[in-house]
DNA sequence: TAGGCCATCTGGTCCT
DNA sequence: AGGACCAGATGGCCTA
């Protein structure tokens, strides 16, 4: 019997089958009965155990090798090194994947919509990641800031309806908003501005409208193309005007987190950015800041567009 | 109940 | 030889 070989503690998940049988310690027995192991392995390895002195029967069926090249026997003691090996690099592998877990979380608590209560699946998170990566990355080479439904486009190119959901429900959008392709009679925009305002605030969209969305020389102009280069899943920019609502998402968004983020612990972006001071100007109140400045100038912007919002 | 997601085991490959 | 990495397989859990 072997104690456990591993410095952590097993797996929390106690339904898993492995874990059961790890749990168990029970080395031999663990391997001959895991669930989930191929039955023909086990029986295998049965041969191998009681026929040493047989010439490699598993090896042929019918005349047709089916196994790799001729193997020696094992002996007892060799074969309780090989289980004993497998053992532990099952461990290490375990680790290994709570290692690229860990990671995952760390990525998730650096990307827009981080939940604890409703956590991104390890794809998404990639995704997301990928799209945020290259939305600021966009930012940060043109200079310019795109308005929010296009960046809130940008995140969930490629993800999936529910965390596209997702994203939309943190940023506060209307998911039909942006969900809608570009011509499609539906598309409609219906950003938070509306969503906290009400539709006599936002009228409609400027090109039914003679009336622009938001008031000349707010946070955003007219739509443009919000970046030069294609997405990374090759989309072509998404067609939008929209008014901005008072979001920051300067790598921290100001969103309905149900469990709120510490920021200041979490200075994702901002450690790898640095922008001159006249660009970070020019980028406005959604882009990078220094992290010393965050608060202060988040608090700026906000008042900045409640003054427009107040005065329209 | 099907499908998505996940943790784990496993054997193969590559590298040191 | 042994560790890291990878991909396939398997089974459990959860949700629509």
């Amino acid at each position: 019997m072997l104690t456990l070989p591993f410095d952590e503690p097993p797996p929390t998940r106690s339904s898993s089958p492995f874990r059961t049988s790890w749990a168990s310690n029970q080395l031999v027995q663990s391997v001959k009965t895991e669930p989930g192991r191929a039955p023909e392995e086990s029986e295998r390895e049965d041969e191998e155990r009681d026929g040493e002195e047989e010439e490699d029967e598993e090896e042929q069926a019918g005349g047709l090798k089916i196994r790799g090249p001729h193997k020696k026997k094992l002996s007892q003691a060799r074969l309780d090194r090989v289980r004993l090996r497998r053992i532990e690099a099952n461990a290490r592998e375990r680790n290994r994947m709570h290692g690229l877990n860990n990671a995952l979380d760390s990525l998730r608590k650096v990307v827009p919509c981080y939940s604890k209560t409703q956590k991104l699946s390890k794809i998404e998170t990639l995704r997301l990641a990928k799209n945020y990566i290259w939305a600021l990355s966009e930012i940060l080479r043109t200079g310019k800031r795109p308005d929010l439904l296009t960046f809130v486009q940008t995140l969930c190119k490629g993800l999936s309806q529910p965390t596209t959901n997702l994203v939309a429900s943190c940023l506060q959008l209307n998911v039909r908003s942006f969900m809608s392709e570009p011509g499609e009679e539906s598309f409609s925009l219906y950003p938070a501005y509306q969503y906290h305002h009400g539709p006599e605030g936002v009228g409609s969209s400027s090109a039914d409208s003679g009336r622009p969305l938001r008031p000349s020389g707010s946070f955003c102009g007219p739509y443009k193309a919000p970046y030069d280069s294609p997405s990374p899943d090759c989309s072509s920019p998404l067609d939008a005007v929209t008014l901005s609502p008072p979001i920051n998402f300067n790598g921290i968004f100001t969103l309905k987190h149900e469990d709120s983020v510490d920021y200041r612990s979490c200075h994702y972006g901002l450690r790898y950015c640095s922008i001159s001071q006249s660009s970070s100007a020019e980028l406005g109140p959604y882009d990078v800041h220094l992290r010393d400045q965050f608060y202060q100038v988040q608090e700026k912007s906000n008042k900045h567009f409640q003054s427009h919002i107040g005065g329209d």
